[in-house]
DNA sequence: TTTTGAATTCTTGTATACTAGTTGACATCT
DNA sequence: AGATGTCAACTAGTATACAAGAATTCAAAA
């Protein structure tokens, strides 16, 4: 397991959760493993404790199954769960961008067009680390113009079944549409065309489930 | 506090959690005040632990605030959280219910009908308490008729926050409409109307709101 | 050889003890 | 009187110890 750096003033709660929630979404914990909690509380350098109350959370998004008296696994790949996260996260997201579509002000958009031109740059560089981080960044200023912080938690707790899979996806996929998708998603925004912007946001989304046969074919292990 | 017995195969954190967050819905712990987790453990006859884990879990939900070595706190009542777990709820079970048109069978339907003849049943009985039961089940049936638990647990989640304003509201309203409501709902089904479901659905929870400024005079204490 | 059963060693759940930080009361000093 | 410092009594965070149940191993019995 990927051990980070605890961060300052972060709880060793928050640390534990953080850690291993990483590692399920990068794969480096596999679907179907055994999480022990001593064994992760001795690789963390922390008491069974806060690595124990980190279980439990993640166990209510169903990404962990804890087992009284026999273990922790980490779920394997539910496609129904997955598709729930989305369709969670492309229900909720849409409306937001309705409200961003009302809401924003020029400032605003700038700010999203600011972080396309790195979007762009990033991804020209290949370096999809920094890429990644700044889609996450576009998506969640959406969230932060319509002022629905609250829908932005929800939609992350369970968008991890989602953040898998697309982690599995990219092992065999290209990912030039991202950037396409976003560019659409902006000009929509900016013609102030909440249909479109809605549409684009869905295909964006939905796009997700086209190589689901040949991901299920290479790694059948990590599925339920 | 009110405190209900453990159930079987229940676990202590289960059970405090439960006994918490109902006692939150209620108003029997009232927004603002304060609750230490020895006195809840005393209360409950368990040890901190279990209840230390079910005030984090609430947190998460940002229905009980934890300040580090001071104390936890029951949230006050923030209507932007309120609007915001409504805007969940109206947005994913808007979506449960397009699929459920698509979906629903003949005996779906039938079990739904059968849930609102108990519910009149109930409310002209003024068993109000039988028929928030049925209310609920009503809703989550959809879920199930969708296919959609994981989006159930996701609203339920976020839901405390209207449930407590509800209740408030309940001290001071009518219920006369919600069962209006609900008969709307289910004749826009009957006739396959995406459109009506939806229309009547949000109509239906955005009627939660039209009480706010009364209640607010009333209890402005328990307002942030 | 197969089956049974007891001992061992895992696991998570929970109680308890300790740590560290905050608050408030009260005595002390200016 | 007012400011300051100290101590006692709280808090949540965490480490540790123990309890209880599940799985595995291995030896003894059929």
């Amino acid at each position: 397991m990927k051990v980070p750096e605890k961060k300052d003033k972060e709880t060793n709660h928050d640390y534990a959760l953080r850690v291993i929630q990483g590692c399920i979404i990068s794969l480096d914990l596999q679907p179907g493993s055994m999480i022990s909690e001593q064994e992760i509380a001795n690789e963390l350098k922390l008491s069974r404790t806060p690595v124990h109350e980190a279980l439990l959370e993640l166990a209510k998004t169903k990404i962990v199954e804890i087992i009284p008296q026999r273990g922790s696994f980490v779920s394997l790949i539910d496609m129904n769960l997955v598709e729930e996260s989305c369709f969670i996260r492309a229900n909720i997201e849409s409306a937001v961008m309705e409200l961003v579509c009302k809401k924003a002000t020029q400032e605003d958009m700038d700010s999203l067009e600011e972080n396309l031109v790195l979007q762009e740059f990033y991804f020209a560089k290949q370096n999809y680390e920094k890429f990644m981080e700044f889609d996450n960044a576009f998506h969640k200023r959406m969230y932060q113009i319509a002022g629905r912080m609250l829908c932005y938690y929800t939609v992350q707790l369970m968008n991890i079944h989602h953040s898998r899979f697309r982690t599995l996806r990219l092992h065999i996929s290209n990912t030039e549409r991202i950037v396409a998708d976003h560019k659409a998603i902006l000009e929509a925004i900016r013609q102030k065309d909440t249909e479109k912007t809605r549409k684009e946001f869905l295909k964006h989304i939905n796009s997700m489930f086209v190589d689901e046969k040949e991901i299920r074919q290479k790694y059948p292990a990590y599925f339920k």
